[in-house]
DNA sequence: GTGGTCTAGACCACA
DNA sequence: GTGGTCTAGACCACA
């Protein structure tokens, strides 16, 4: 259960919201259900509770939890996150194609070799 | 001819090897030709000697430029290069291939849109 | 009955006294009216009992009830409450006024405008 | 030059990034001028290096400064800063005008009383 | 020097 | 018990 890498160039704290995020999003985790308690994921991780707490502050900022007070954070019901994070997913691969134009490379081509070596490695 | 761009997120010395990296892939500057020297590129670009210094140890590292002690910085026969960049970028493509699968979208479709909007981006 | 929302940013405890403030301004509860037991009240909140014996705490600080040890909680008299409670609304209206000057808006046009869309979100 | 005011009920991190919004927003600050740095703030306010922080992430993350790692946080060009704050402090008055109409009270009648005594207190 | 992350530990409001 | 804020202090990348 312990998903911090401590080689992943990403902080710890984004570590943690971004695999609550997509959690979320596949629907592992479902609308009102709770998250563990700050100080309870902090001790599964081996991390500070203030690490935790930042995650969640994120994860709540961005729409994907509720924070009550007294009672812990849950899921929030994910009509628009999805769409969300598509865009935001989207982003990142275009600014990836014109890297890869900027260099005179073809970016369909360059797509089409790694769907398969991403196919490869999920056999594994 | 300044390159920098202070919104930009990456860090400075990161967009002046990024510059050189794409000069030189797509054939501005060619083998054997010298870099502007440390000191020359700072003042140039108002920033610390320190951080081109840095841009042109990872350039080095990298195998895209090779230095002469004494003498300055000169772009390597890019041989291989290419094929290099091709194979860090396809390492990119993939790692976004998976993050894309990891929440249950379709990375192909997701391309597909990217490709369009990078056009559209293009034309203005 | 159930007039708590998790998604709510206020405190529990805040949002029971803020709707019995609103039921005895407005007249659905009347002058010595008993209002409902804490433990009862807990239970068809589900909340916890100490909640609500904040919330009724808090009423009874600032004079909407009465307490009677031993019989329960009862509405006070209304003669004054309604000014108090408009004192109480004209003190965040100037914070308000005072926060749209700070930044060299018009609270007027403001205001003007949150009135419409208040109407408009009535109407749904 | 101290501007933490600790009867208020915002948290500090809170007030310091609300009042560089102001300055930004009335233009006091201007794009690209710089920010006291963490360090020097946090001394300057007698508050602590994580606190600045936070208020200074949260300008970031809205939009008002942008932050170039070793060099220092900078005024970001403010095009749409001045409307999303309008947006902020209307959906603020939307809320308020909702609470007054809940009581039965009058918002025009009460906005009208607010400015008067608010143009009172600019007087002092 | 600059910002950003993290740990350890305290304290408060709230349920 | 829960989340949120804050201090003190370390450490890292970057300029």
């Amino acid at each position: 259960m312990d998903f911090i890498d401590y080689l992943d160039s990403r902080p710890i704290y984004q570590q943690i919201a971004d695999r609550y995020k997509q959690l979320i999003l596949i629907g592992v985790m479902l609308p009102d259900e709770q998250l563990p308690s700050v100080r309870k994921l902090a001790m599964e991780l081996s991390t500070n509770p203030n690490t935790v707490q930042k995650a969640y502050a994120a994860l709540e900022r961005e729409g994907y939890v509720y924070s009550v007070k007294g009672r812990g954070n849950f899921v929030r019901a994910n009509e628009t996150l999805k769409s969300k994070k598509k865009e935001e997913l989207k982003g990142k691969m275009i600014d990836l194609i014109k890297e890869i134009q900027a260099v005179g490379l073809d970016p369909q081509e360059l797509f089409a070799e790694a769907m398969e070596e991403a196919a490869e490695d999920n056999r594994d």
